[in-house]
DNA sequence: CAGTGGTCTAGACCACTGA
DNA sequence: CAGTGGTCTAGACCACTGG
């Protein structure tokens, strides 16, 4: 049924009660003594639920008070970390399209080849439109491994390839490195998007995704219109000293 | 001396080895239990560790396997956190000048008044404009409260804020939100960034700040040249279903 | 002072990888 | 199969907050 992990079941059922209100913005979590009488588990895995918590920025731990429940409906946003539009798509509430331009085989790009170090260069190259309330909003382009992913059914393109390649083809998708810039893009690119003529700005995100297993199976790179651009980012200080 | 902190100790030397490549790209650390012996803590403490590592993108943990170190060489970047101009500045080896525009006392825009709720309003504003190799890059308005920090000497301005906030009075930040945008600025700013009249976008990052007891303390806007931002993330997904 | 979170230990069992 | 990381327990001592 569940997780079969304690520690995420607990952090889920925090979360819940942080969103539904039953610990309200401001207010302290019962402590972590009390906490493991409540769920009847080792304070090890409270504190493990806490530090899944406190990383999503749903709370702030105070060494001898407590931990504070941190304002979070501002973020009903994705808080970073890898989230992909259909996921965004669902979670808010949308009118999103997506249309494929090209679907076709092909190689990687060869300054992602030199980076990756990757063998088979071979890839399928999704080119897709997305819309939301029929405004251009993003085109991506996604170069998949076919030594991963054989085969992209158009399908699957028109809608999720995460849902595919996850729950489909079980693979394991554990991160990814992004690159976030603003540069002047394609005059095909400028009428998918809608940009008028004095502006041929696109934000773009590069990424580089990876597996479990630390393979690299995917290029992608986004091109977004400016002004319909939003990137929210929940940042943590570290201290280390020096 | 050192942290006092084993895990740290422990996650800052296991750093400093992949970064000397003592552990190269691509093989594994020694196993957790050669670790404890390595180092002659716990396990727990081990893994403390290594999470930390795993946060910051240097190893992936295989089951069964061990822990991969990844392809670090690619990001001497920022790999998001939170990290200043100064910080960035110094890990880099930049010409980098700051020059304060404005250093002045003022009230804290409506919204963000109305979004963290804070009782008084009363900022210290500090405009200064940044530049690498002579070339302008950002104009960075920090609003900081004078409940927290009630007075900034002007030559903090030139120099580090988070320094003077954390060192000289300890202070310690936390954690911030982040939205990044694309939008027109004014005039005025074109002319500090250097920008021409037919492009007058920005990418604009805009900071809540907030310390360790979750006081909100500072909002900064900050306003970059388009071809000169470049944001880079490491970030992980999170499969906690549906 | 009692209560809190931060760190650490020494065990245990499991699921997974690879030979 | 032996070795790996993932989870969990039941203790312990500490530094910090607040009354």
């Amino acid at each position: 049924m569940d997780t079969q992990v304690k520690y995420l079941n607990i952090a889920q059922d925090l979360t819940d009660k942080i969103k539904h209100d039953l610990y309200p913005t401001g207010t302290l979590l019962p402590s972590e003594a009390d906490l493991t009488k409540l769920y009847g588990t080792s304070r090890a895995t409270i504190r493990k639920a806490l530090t899944e918590l406190t990383n999503n920025g749903l709370i702030q731990k105070i060494k001898g008070k407590g931990s504070v429940v941190l304002n979070t409906a501002r973020f009903t946003f994705p808080i970073s970390g890898i989230t992909t539009f259909s996921e965004l798509n669902e979670s808010q509430q949308m009118h999103a399209t997506t249309k494929v331009l090209t679907l076709a085989e092909g190689t990687l790009p060869q300054d992602i080849i030199d980076q990756t170090q990757v063998k088979d260069p071979r890839v399928t190259f999704v080119q897709r439109l997305r819309t939301i309330n029929e405004e251009p909003i993003v085109v991506d382009e996604d170069y998949i491994l076919k030594s991963v992913v054989p085969n992209i059914p158009e399908k699957v393109a028109e809608h999720s390839l995460y849902r595919y390649f996850e729950e489909t083809l079980g693979l394991e998708i554990a991160y990814a490195t992004k690159t976030i810039t603003v540069e002047p893009v394609s005059d095909k690119m400028c009428h998918y998007l809608g940009l008028g003529a004095n502006n041929n700005l696109a934000v773009v995100v590069r990424s580089l995704t990876y597996l479990n297993d630390t393979t690299f199976f995917q290029y992608t790179v986004s091109r977004h219109r400016p002004d319909r651009f939003k990137f929210v980012d929940f940042a943590r200080r570290h201290h280390h000293g020096q």
